[in-house]
DNA sequence: ACTAATCTAATCATACGCGGTATGATTAGCCCATTAGT
């Protein structure tokens, strides 16, 4: 814990003190809010607060000067070695001390806030995905209930179809193919049965037309797009 | 391997402006922090 107080001159720390025994020591298992407390305690106890390196209790902030010239230090470098500490120190007229506290809450600082913006990213992706999400999950239940319509359709036109023709092999009367899709699934291809469209074709105009096409703004394309799908 | 210097993370204490935030300072590090010089 030497190094400590040479690195900290002026701090009222006794090292022949058990609570500052290096390794845990015999301070081992108390925690160490409660060791500075009564070190704290013990301390504006005594001698009215004044620290053993002659400095001044109280926290004296740093000039905007001063925090000027360590930013700009902080921007060129975030770590300090020896020679810029004491170089800096000497230039602002601070303890080389005190040039390393403010490096080391400035890294600690600088890092939390890259934490936090980072976190924001991730949850505004997060936001952007549950929407998406939802957006698909409508896009489905659209297409389902269009699959349902499309699949009475096709019952009705095979029972009027087969009161007049004989067909097989998936083709209807006049040698077509109608559906290569499985009526099960819910992005096969089909025939289209969009209403209106339907509405001008005859009943042996079939189309061999994907489903995703038959939506007027592309939505589902889109979404396909998106994800690589198409 | 040993040691000093330095680091990170957590926390405390105080300044500034009125409860909470910003910031300087302190402490521990536990399969015993890591890094660099000797």
């Amino acid at each position: 814990m030497e190094q400590y107080d040479e690195l900290f001159p002026s701090a009222c720390v006794d090292s022949s003190s058990p609570i500052m025994v290096p390794n845990g020591g015999a301070a081992l298992g108390e925690r160490p809010r409660a060791r500075r407390r009564r070190r704290r305690a013990a301390r504006c106890g005594g001698d009215g607060g004044e620290l053993d390196g002659g400095g001044d209790p109280k926290k004296r902030r740093l000039s905007d000067e001063q925090v000027e010239a360590l930013e700009l230090s902080f921007r060129e470098e975030r770590k300090l070695e020896t020679g810029r500490k004491v170089h800096l120190a000497a230039e602002l007229g601070l303890d080389p001390k005190q040039v390393a506290v403010w490096f080391q809450n400035r890294r600690a600082r600088h890092k939390s806030k890259l934490l936090e913006e980072e976190f924001g990213k991730l949850k505004q992706a997060h936001d952007a995905a549950i929407l998406h999400k939802c957006h698909l999950e409508n896009e489905v239940m659209r297409l389902k209930e269009r699959l349902e319509i499309t699949e009475e359709e096709l019952a009705r036109l095979r029972s009027a179809a087969g009161s007049h023709a004989v067909s097989g092999d998936g083709g209807d009367a006049m040698g077509r193919v109608v559906c290569s899709g499985s009526p099960s699934s819910s992005f096969s291809t089909g025939t289209c049965q969009q209403p209106g469209v339907r509405d001008h074709l005859g009943d042996d105009d079939l189309l061999y037309v994907p489903d995703y096409a038959c939506y007027p703004d592309n939505s589902v394309v889109e979404w396909f797009s998106l994800y690589g799908l198409m």
